[in-house]
DNA sequence: ATGCTGACGCTGG
DNA sequence: CCCAGCGCCAGCA
């Protein structure tokens, strides 16, 4: 895989819990700003277990989704690192 | 090599 | 507030 990809992977297995990156962030600190559809690509495919992907989500603070469990498994992860403050996408996701 | 796809993001109507 | 249209990039067929 290329440098980029490879920064992302970085970056993002580096999200402390609690927190969250969305992907424009992890596509501007891996280096290209305008690579953040890149960086959903790469989380779909490239999935591995030392990555936290679902600290990975939109600008809008909704959720995009999760290749383990699907978007209910990513919410409720969140929320209970505490990570999902946005009531909106939280309810959005849970019905 | 070529074209299409998608877990995106922003602007404009 | 909701929807449509573009631009961008790394995978994959």
């Amino acid at each position: 895989m290329n440098a980029f990809t490879h920064k992302v992977l970085d970056i993002v297995s580096k999200i402390p819990e609690g927190k969250v990156m969305t992907y424009k962030e992890v596509a501007t600190a891996a280096g290209n700003a305008n690579a953040s559809r890149a960086v959903g690509m790469i989380m779909s495919r490239n999935y591995r277990p030392d990555v936290p992907c679902h600290r990975v989500i939109r600008s809008d603070g909704s959720l995009a989704g999760y290749n383990r469990g699907g978007a209910e498994a990513k919410s409720k992860l969140l929320v209970k690192e505490g990570a999902l403050l946005n009531a909106h996408a939280t309810n959005l996701i849970h019905h």
